[in-house]
DNA sequence: ATGCAGGCGCGCA
DNA sequence: TGCGCGCCTGCA
């Protein structure tokens, strides 16, 4: 069997798809700008290069699996787009502007045991510490995959993580989150923390419940595990930046509290605040 | 330099 | 239940 091959997978005339605002607008952390503005990234075992070109996105790679399949579930491509921003666009006039600066924004569908570990990092946090605590982590306990020359390493398992020590976290930046980290694999490796489960839960209240049992899991944390890794696109992930904007452009910029901002949001942009909450999170940021 | 960055967990009312 | 505060660390 050839190991290592790289895969192709091309698609023409697809809608709502910019790679700056798909991996820019802080939804994750492994995806990075090449010199020629392509990005690389790494998803569970898949090393994956995307170039947009003209009216094509050409998707090249180390796949363990299919790429086109792959790539079809992580970058959510039978999600039409279009009806979302259609939709959300008719809320209101802030939400029309923000949809039309991020409008090749797309939520991945991104690994949730992944997902878990980043946003415990992301507490407290600024992203580019971030890209480098969850890159030694990968590159200490992951696997490597050799792509055009270079090496890269998938986010480590529950498994491949079982002997690190609070203190090896610690050495790796982690700070405070260091025994959060290590309670959490522990858990789950003891499936105190079922996956699987939560995988499954379709109820949202229940499954926050379960999440905020989670060692270094807050509400902001829970509603982003939700939102990128168990595609619950009702959910509404309030941090500095969201609630700024809401406030700025809904209360007169009095700085609204979490609950009020909670209830505004579940009441005016409906089942898909999430993605409504991209939209304005990547506007206000990226013109601030 | 001192405050801040995509919060959480704790103690106290 | 709802606050306020401290916390690792790196960066401007």
């Amino acid at each position: 069997m050839v190991k290592n091959m790289e895969q192709k997978y091309i698609i023409e005339n697809q809608e709502s798809f910019n790679s700056v605002h798909i991996f820019e607008c802080g939804q994750c952390f492994r995806w990075n700008r090449q010199e020629d503005n392509s990005y690389t990234g790494i998803f569970k075992n898949n090393v994956i290069n995307v170039k947009e070109e003209e009216n094509k996105i050409v998707f090249t790679g180390i796949c363990k699996n299919d790429i086109k399949e792959e790539c079809i579930r992580y970058f959510d491509l039978k999600e039409n787009y279009e009806n979302i921003k259609n939709k959300l666009s008719k809320i209101d006039e802030y939400l029309a502007n923000s949809i039309k600066y991020g409008e090749g924004i797309r939520i991945l569908h991104q690994d949730l045991w992944e997902t878990l570990i980043s946003f415990i990092i992301s507490a407290n946090n600024n992203i580019p510490r971030i890209k480098t605590i969850i890159e030694r982590m990968s590159k200490n306990y992951g696997q490597a995959i050799e792509f055009r020359g270079k090496q890269y390493y998938t986010f480590p398992t529950p498994e491949e993580l079982s002997k690190v020590t609070v203190e090896n976290y610690r050495k790796l930046g982690l700070g405070f989150r260091d025994v959060r980290v290590y309670e959490t694999v522990q858990k789950t490796l003891s499936k105190e923390i079922d996956l699987d489960k939560l995988r499954i839960e379709t109820n949202i209240d229940l499954l926050r419940e379960e999440l905020l049992k989670i060692p270094g899991v807050g509400p902001k944390v829970a509603d982003c595990i939700m939102l990128f890794a168990l595609k619950k696109y009702q959910v509404f992930p309030i941090d500095v930046w969201v609630k700024r904007v809401i406030s700025e452009l809904y209360f007169e910029n009095q700085e609204q509290k979490p609950k009020i901002i909670q209830k505004f949001a579940k009441e005016h942009y409906g089942e898909l605040a999430g993605l409504a909450q991209q939209y304005l999170f990547y506007w206000r940021r990226d013109t601030a």
